[in-house]
DNA sequence: ATAGCACCTGGAGTATACTCCAAGTCAAGA
DNA sequence: TCTTGACTTGGAGTATACTCCAGGTGCTAT
């Protein structure tokens, strides 16, 4: 699979591709004369758990290292685990953020909605 | 309140509650003699309302926004809803990009529990 | 064979959100 | 009075994660 066709795929650009392998977010991708990248269905699936990690907020330097223990093999199993239960525990730290938040929200867009029928706001900002 | 008592109480720098000050995350500290800053309970208000927004993820563009709307007066209400509103469905993207990740990170780290049993790896990456 | 296009690399530039620093002010205690 | 320490400002510097660009290579269709 070319990098253009990875790129609409995924929704990533083509530099970003590029850069998640020149800095180990993805391990090297096999190329094809010419020195073009030639993306297997292992390199989609790196580059898709990327995209889902990256999405959730997870570091690129935690998917660099992931990636690195990784391609060290079998005894890094204990260390990959021990960095994604690090990761959950960052993760979830993030949902319990975001569901106070949205509570926040949730009670301010009420009281808005309240507002707009009286056309004036007396409570706070 | 003082600016290091206020650092202390949120765990925010003074150099990042100047820094919100200066940008528009929060309204204008009044200051006392010497141009002090003397921290008012509504100041702490927003204060605390820019630590839980920005620790969920909301930019710092969309808080100086609401702030502005909201220094505007009552006819901003509708407008500061919107926005609100608007940050709420980004919160829910959000929310659920982490749940996946969640999601994925417990099947592999359970993945590597097996695999720690047995000492080797034979599934993915 | 030559134009066009997709691709390559290395490096520079950008956006966001801080974080640090220099130089100065001011009030209080020795 | 002099020093100390907390505070002030404006501006520069930093980290992260891209994003863009110049200059070059190589296949393909005319």
């Amino acid at each position: 699979m070319t990098i253009s066709e990875v790129s609409e795929k995924y929704g990533l650009s083509q530099d970003t591709l590029r850069y998640y392998e020149r800095i180990g977010v993805i391990p090297p991708v096999k190329r094809k004369a010419g020195g073009v990248r030639d993306y297997t269905e292992e390199d989609l699936g790196w580059i898709e758990l990327a995209k889902c990690m990256r999405s959730a907020g997870l570091s690129m330097e935690a998917l660099i290292q992931y990636v690195n223990l990784a391609r060290q093999g079998d005894e890094t199993i204990a260390a990959r685990r021990d960095l994604l239960n690090d990761q959950r525990k960052q993760l979830m730290k993030q949902y319990e953020a975001i569901r106070a938040a949205k509570e926040r929200l949730d009670y301010k867009i009420s009281r808005y909605d309240e507002a707009m029928k009286t056309g004036r706001l007396s409570w706070d900002k």
